[in-house]
DNA sequence: TACAGGCTAACGGTTTTCCGTGATATAAAA
DNA sequence: TTTTATATCACGGAAAACCGTTAGCCTGTA
């Protein structure tokens, strides 16, 4: 029988190698790639492929969302099951609207991975039960489907783009590193950066990364 | 033969459940408890014990800097083992100073944590290859051996003054804002800025700003 | 097709931060 | 009493952040 042929995206080398050890446990399952940052993934899937993409959100040069976006359209793209520290709502509808047909809460259980994996690769949509809930009292408190939240405090008051700069400004990185980071011009960073303090109306990056902390962008 | 009983804590579930699957490789290791915070840690202690503890640093209720506080000095404590996204140096100084034995950079490879771990258990101590290097690179940035931050103990290093500046700082004022404030000149605000980013080994502001957030000073 | 939103980029100029280095005064501790 | 810690201030130069403005390109949608 044909195996099914995972990748591993997750910035800590020791998370990735935890993940590999329960995957072995089942023998319909094979690793065949892993990567440490969203740059990796998008070189890696340019040259190859896999059945399932297990894809942490949290990840330095590029993230979890950015690498969705890569992948998206792409033929023989994979199913992406998403890894997250946070079960946020507003993040979950992000990442299914961008292709992900799962997405895992890392306070999960580990044996749930080879369930989720099982289920996205038949074609259905996985969520660890934490999302569940989640997914079912938005639902059932929000019933007419309008955001409680009108300007998206988190996701639609952001792009995706000036996301990954206050993330990465709030790493204490400068334009130009980020700029490096992200492969764009630093007049570009420096562009976002005005942008991001003009829109979410503070003084400077202080106020920026005060914002990133308490948005659990960092 | 006796195997080494080990205690793993981290607030996610999925990761414990990796180290586990990791352990299980080598028969001469047992995990016989696991936590998912510091409470559950402390209270496991109380009625049992392990060899080995794993722990996590980042945690709810309890973080993990809590835990070392709480089990030092308890008899048949454990070797603690500390595991940590960011391997700052002088997180490193004071998780040593608290008791730990070995601390690991979660970029680390999972096999380094079974070397860790009998490393620890014959009572040496160790370090995953980034802190190696972060140690020495400390050492040999202050070759005297004089600690350039006294007794920068990570908590209580900042004096008053400097927690007043601080404090502004993450108020999103300028140095001049400052100086204003406290009727200081703003040279002295900019001294205070300077010790501050060395004392407490960050980057820049954005680094004083989170700082001053995890530490309650805003 | 036309329009809006998002990403990219540039330029010139001002302000602020960052860094090293050195110095003085004072009060507490060894 | 000598040492140490704290708080104060100064200068000069490099780097980075901040500000306004403009503009081309692409994509999805009305």
């Amino acid at each position: 029988m044909k195996k099914i042929n995972i990748h591993i995206a997750d910035d800590h080398k020791i998370m990735i190698d935890g993940i590999k050890a329960v995957l072995k446990t089942d023998s319909s399952i094979q690793v065949v790639g892993e990567s440490l940052n969203g740059i990796q993934v998008i070189d890696w899937y340019k040259t190859n492929t896999s059945d399932v993409l297990i894809l942490d959100i949290n990840m330095p040069e590029l993230d979890g969302l950015d690498v969705l976006r890569g992948l998206k359209g792409k033929k023989r793209s994979p199913k992406i099951i998403v890894l997250s520290s946070y079960d946020d709502i507003k993040l979950i509808r992000e990442v299914l609207k961008m292709g992900a047909s799962g997405f895992l809460a890392k306070n999960c259980a580990g044996e749930s991975i080879i369930e989720a994996i099982k289920t996205v690769f038949s074609g259905e949509q996985y969520f660890s039960e934490s999302v569940k809930k989640r997914i079912y009292s938005d639902f059932t408190g929000q019933p007419s489907g309008v955001d409680v939240v009108p300007e998206g405090t988190f996701y639609n008051e952001l792009t995706n783009r000036e996301t990954d700069v206050l993330r990465l400004i709030a790493n204490e990185m400068s334009s130009k590193a980020i700029a490096l980071a992200l492969s764009i011009s630093v007049n570009t960073v420096e562009t976002h950066r005005k942008n991001l303090i003009k829109k979410l109306n503070v003084k400077n990056v202080v106020g920026l990364a005060l914002y990133a902390v308490k948005h659990n962008i960092v």
